[in-house]
DNA sequence: CAGAGCCCTGCTCATATGAGCGAACCCTGA
DNA sequence: TCAGGGTTCGCTCATATGAGCAGGGCTCTG
């Protein structure tokens, strides 16, 4: 049936819209308005599904606030998320962008952290955003991800992170001051051995809510390959790696890379994220289409706080 | 409840839209989707309720033609007509404003009319406008109501409007030569004595659909007041009339005002109108507001074909 | 004019849905 | 700590609704 095109004369038209706007609109049931018009009640469904079939009635879900509901709903359908949240946001400076993705998931996490729950935080500017936006939290435990990875731009770094998030929440903050990659494996397993390290590890797999940095793997779309030395870079290139999740290393078909470059990494492991029961990443630029598709196929990352373009990109939708 | 306010946080919100769309877009029962999403059918219920009341789920009823048709039922409803046709056309001038009306009015007059009918039809500058629009009608006796009104400019006459329509249709025509208002009643009276007269009068009452022209009781508003005398027009005004329903005359309250000028009119009387069962004008223009009104109220008129501003004006809707 | 298809209508019966109710679960203030 | 008011939840049962079907009127064709 073609939408929008409508068999009958006008005043078949008309009687169709009363129909749909008793119903629809008034919300009276299909039975009232047949005796109101005197018709069968299947005439009147009958019809209703000639306006709706035909588009003369539309019926479209919007919302006067920044989210783009229908798109999110189509995003967290189409990927199979557990959540998705669109931001509509003409903004492009990527500064901008974070503070209104991190107050969207600011929010998100302030609705769906409960007392049962223990959050972990990764480092990544936009869960910096999104903790600077953070303004209540039920009182849960919260748990170091992943070592710092301090650039000379940015002034807050994972640990303040975490704590600022405890102490709005009022629970335990499992903490510890270490880089996110060291030069060698030797270290990183001292590091690992340091009573603060090793307390944070330990509290890894009680974690049920996380929130994480999702880079792509190539330069400026990871502050993690930035960071890196040439060598460590090409050598997860070779493994196929296409994004990081926050020190995990995830290759185009979706599996986590294990390389020596791993071992020098200092954050929670592929196997540990793959058992939180909710992973949320905060991407945006265009750049990171197939990051975010590598992520959501690796089964890590289940939910995605993003903005319109990207979520229509991931769609396959020219905007 | 505020329409757009929405209580609950984001995932709360995308939850509902992914509920509204699968229970509005694709169409599923609330068990179907209850089951989907693991909750009650009576959550999905309440959320869907909520979608709506909450102004997250808007409806509207639109059509890509001419006829504003969400205008129309709502027309329609308000005044208690029968049928209203409501066409958005930003046109302002008279005679192409009367072009699309005609062409809406002859689409209704095709639909409506059936083979069991028989059309009644005054003259006015309306009613021809339709029949030249007009393109196919069930076979009926076509019967003038109203003797023409010939003016200089209008070529048409309401004779050959009637001998048209019923050429068309392929039924019988009861038409007459004589003028709408002559200048005393007994000139009147013996031209419906004239054997063509008595025979169309004769057939008034069988009468079962009539569009009628319908004018607003000052000058340019209705073509039998331009075309009386002043002694007439005055007293007429004196009685109340507000609106003249091509020769019947109807006051502020909406019944119809009987005069010594009535009887020098050579058209369907008020009960005779009265007994037609569906009577249809087209008027247009802000100035017939309270003719419109008018003519609803006496009952006479409950079929209304117009333009949005006078729709809107008629509902009290400041445009 | 008979018959074959076709569409439109309203029916039956199984299923979906809504109104209203009581239980459980908060908060909040004493 | 506990009582009270308000809120949310899922139940029961009566009602509304949809799928599918059969009858009747229509047109088209032979």
């Amino acid at each position: 049936m073609e939408p929008s095109s409508f068999a009958g004369g006008p005043a078949q038209l008309v009687l169709t819209a009363s129909i749909a706007r008793r119903y629809y609109v008034d919300g009276r049931s299909k039975v009232e308005i047949a005796d109101e018009f005197r018709l069968s009640r299947f005439k009147v469904a009958r019809l209703l599904d000639q306006a709706r079939s035909s588009g003369l009635v539309r019926i479209e879900i919007s919302h006067p606030g920044a989210i783009d509901l229908d798109l999110s709903a189509r995003l967290q359908e189409a990927l199979g998320l557990r959540r998705a949240i669109v931001v509509d946001t003409p903004e492009e400076d990527p500064a901008a962008l974070r503070l209104q993705l991190g107050k969207a998931a600011a929010d998100l996490l302030s609705e769906i952290v409960t007392a049962e729950d223990v959050l972990g935080l990764a480092w990544a500017r936009a869960v910096t955003a999104m903790t600077e936006q953070l303004t209540s939290l039920a009182p849960v435990p919260v748990v170091q991800l992943t070592g710092a990875l301090t650039r000379p731009d940015v002034d807050a770094n994972s640990v303040e992170l975490v704590r600022h998030v405890a102490r709005l929440s009022g629970g335990p903050a499992y903490l510890f001051y270490a880089p996110l990659v060291v030069p060698d494996a030797a270290t990183a397993r001292a590091l690992r051995q340091q009573p603060e390290v090793a307390d944070a590890i330990g509290h890894f797999e009680s974690v049920t809510k996380a929130v994480v940095g999702l880079g792509s793997w190539e330069a400026g779309q990871s502050t993690l390959f930035d960071a890196m030395d040439d060598k460590a870079r090409e050598q997860l290139g070779r493994r196929g790696v296409v994004a990081d999740i926050s020190g995990v290393f995830v290759s185009a078909d979706g599996e986590p890379v294990q390389s020596r470059v791993t071992d020098r990494v200092i954050a929670i492991s592929a196997a540990q994220m793959d058992a939180i029961d909710e992973v949320i990443a905060i991407p945006y630029g265009m750049a990171k289409v197939e990051a975010v598709r590598v992520a959501v196929r690796s089964g890590l990352v289940n939910g995605i706080v993003t903005h319109t373009p990207l979520a229509k990109a991931l769609l396959d939708e020219v905007d």
